[in-house]
Formats: C-alpha cells, sequence, structure tokens
DNA sequence: GTCTATATTTCGATAGAC
DNA sequence: GTCTATCGAAATATAGAC
C-alpha cells in the first residue's frame, strides 16, 4: 500500500458540516473542507464527485440527524405530550445546527432528490401521533399542519422575523397548545 | 448634460427581481442585471453599492409588493373569512415570486434590516384579524402561529418536502380551517 | 453618467507524477 | 490515494478617459 488512506467519506463529511455551520454555505469551499481533513483540495474528489455531490451529502447527514433525535421520542400514552415533545425537539435541533437545518428545506433544483425520502422517514413519528390525534383520515393534513407550523416559526425565528417583542418561546408553546387543540378532533 | 440617464435605480432593481425569478439568485451578478438594464456592469455602481445592496434592495422591494397584496384584502365583518383570504393571498403571492419570497424569509447576517420592519408592516393585517379572533393579548402569538404557519407550508411546499401524494391545496385549506378554529377563543 | 480596460480574488476541477 | 501544478472560469469592484 503505497499512500493509506489520510481521510474517508465520512470525515468529509463532518469537516463540511462543521465548516457549514461555523462559516455558512459560501464559505463552505473544497478548499476548506481539504483544510480541515487535512489533505490537499484534489484527493476530496476522489471520494466526491464534485462540490453539489458534498452539499447533497452534508443535507443528507443533516436530515438523518434530525430523524434519529425525532425518534427518540419515545411513543407516550398522551399524544397532546407526544406532540409537544416532537415539536421542542424540532425547534433544538434547528437551534444546534441551523444552517443545516436551513439546507434540509432550502429549495433545490432537483427537489425529488434522496434527502427528501430520508425527510419523509424522520417526520414519520408526527405522522404517527397525528393519526392518533386526528384520526387516519386527516393524519396526513395534520401532520402538514404541524410541520409546516414548526418549521415556519423556526425558519423565521432564525431570520430575525420576529421582531415585535414578546416572548418568543412562549408564542412556541402557544403555537404547540392550539395545534394541539386544533388537530384533536 | 454630456451622457443622459440611460437606465434608473427602479430599472436595476426590476432587472434584478426578473433575473431572480428567472434564474435564481446565483445568476443574479451585476454582469446580468447590466445586460437587462442595457448598460454595462461598472455604471451600475453609480446607484448601488455593491452587490450585497442590490439584495437588499430586491428584498424591500418584495417585501412591499407582499404587503400590498395583503392590505388589499379589505376588512370584512367575518374575521375567519378574512383569516382564509389572507392566508390564501400569503401562498398566491409566494408561488408567483417563489425566488423573491425565500429572499423574505432567508435567514440573513444582520437580521435587523430594514427589510424587517417593513416586514412587519406587510403583515399588519395578520395581526389585526388575530387580535379580533384570538383577542388583543393573545394578538401577537397567535399572528406569529399563523404566519410560521403559512411560510412553513409554502417553504415545504416549494422545497417539493410534501411528497407523500394527497392534496397540497385541500391540506393548505385544511389547516386554515384548523387554525381559524385554534386561534378563534 | 457611462464607458473601456483591468486589477484582484476566488474557486472548481483536472493532469500527471509518485 | 495523495500530491504539485495549473487551467479555466467567473465575478466583484476600481481607475480614469470622455
Amino acid at each position: 500500500m503505497p499512500t493509506p488512506d489520510r481521510t474517508s467519506l465520512d470525515a468529509i463529511v463532518d469537516a463540511g458540516r462543521d465548516i457549514l455551520e461555523a462559516a455558512g454555505i459560501a464559505r463552505l469551499t473544497m478548499q476548506a473542507v481539504a483544510d480541515r481533513v487535512g489533505v490537499r483540495a484534489p484527493s476530496l474528489y476522489k471520494r466526491v464527485r464534485n462540490r453539489d455531490d458534498l452539499v447533497r451529502l452534508i443535507t443528507d447527514a443533516t436530515v438523518r440527524d434530525l430523524g434519529e433525535r425525532l425518534a427518540a421520542i419515545g411513543v407516550g400514552t398522551d399524544p397532546r405530550r407526544e406532540l409537544a415533545e416532537l415539536a421542542r425537539a424540532f425547534r433544538a435541533f434547528a437551534h444546534a445546527r441551523p444552517r443545516g437545518y436551513q439546507l434540509i428545506f432550502a429549495a433545490r433544483p432537483d427537489p425529488a432528490g434522496p434527502s427528501m425520502e430520508a425527510l419523509t422517514r424522520a417526520v414519520e413519528p408526527v405522522l404517527r401521533v397525528t393519526a392518533t390525534l386526528a384520526g387516519d383520515h386527516h393524519a396526513l393534513d395534520a401532520a402538514r399542519t404541524l410541520t409546516a407550523w414548526a418549521n415556519g416559526f423556526v425558519s423565521m425565528e432564525m431570520a430575525g422575523a420576529f421582531n415585535l417583542g414578546g416572548d418568543v418561546d412562549q408564542a412556541y408553546e402557544y403555537g404547540i397548545a392550539r395545534l394541539a387543540d386544533a388537530l384533536a378532533r
């Protein structure tokens, strides 16, 4: 073995995620990733097709991460409590990895990527709780209402769109309570 | 007058908006804007500080546009109906100008820009209807719930995140009805 | 105010040696 | 698989003539 592996795909993706969070998508360059994993930029192309491919891999990894957080919310006896915990976990994830989160829900040129299937799996716990609350027939509509609200809330929060004062945490709890009421029929 | 004005700030901003919608933010270059308004790229710098400034101006114009659409929803006698019409107008605007819409709610390095004050004014009709429905005390929380849902819905819709089938238009109407119920207390 | 010309920077990606 | 070297492309922004 003339030249042993000095890095790996996982290391590259992890480095990319770190750079993304620390410096933003514009600073997520092949050069920056290479510096962080300790190789030269051209070496990255042995494991990643191009920059777009790397961004896609980072998005996928982030979606899986979100899915794990939501799946960690155990199925309880009280669906309203479960809804609340899912919503809080969702927001906490967005706060922990804001740029990766934005990447998940950013409009892509090709909307039908593997990230979207993964996203569907990630929010499966939501579909489960809305089925319990709203019934199987309205489960999908209810899940869309709930995820739309949660996503919109944290997006606006992170964009600084909540600038009229008031307690933002409390506004989120208000939304949780109102939506739980609204969906439970 | 040796060299009469061959363009204007309004023309530059309008051209930028057109390019943004047609080709995306990455293709919104000074060169492309210059081509469209019919001058050379350096001439733009007489009216716009730099590219970031142009993007800000485009965002502001788009926010004002959204505000006019929402303000056009007259105050009716039925607040639930008014809520529904505001929500539909909001979504229609996002569909008509998807990239400009995304720009409004995109996370910015400086969250406290003039765009955000303008956005606050733009969604004032929402605050008015939630005050009627939920009471003055909960008007802000309710407005945040409603705008978060609407924004999240169209964002996910445009990102292709609703890929489990079902009727997306119907899901939006479902959300309208549920939120009107939930906020009316 | 607009132009030509150009400086500067940055980045993605490839070729070919080892 | 990693490296050095480099290409090529693009874009922002400025200087100075008219």
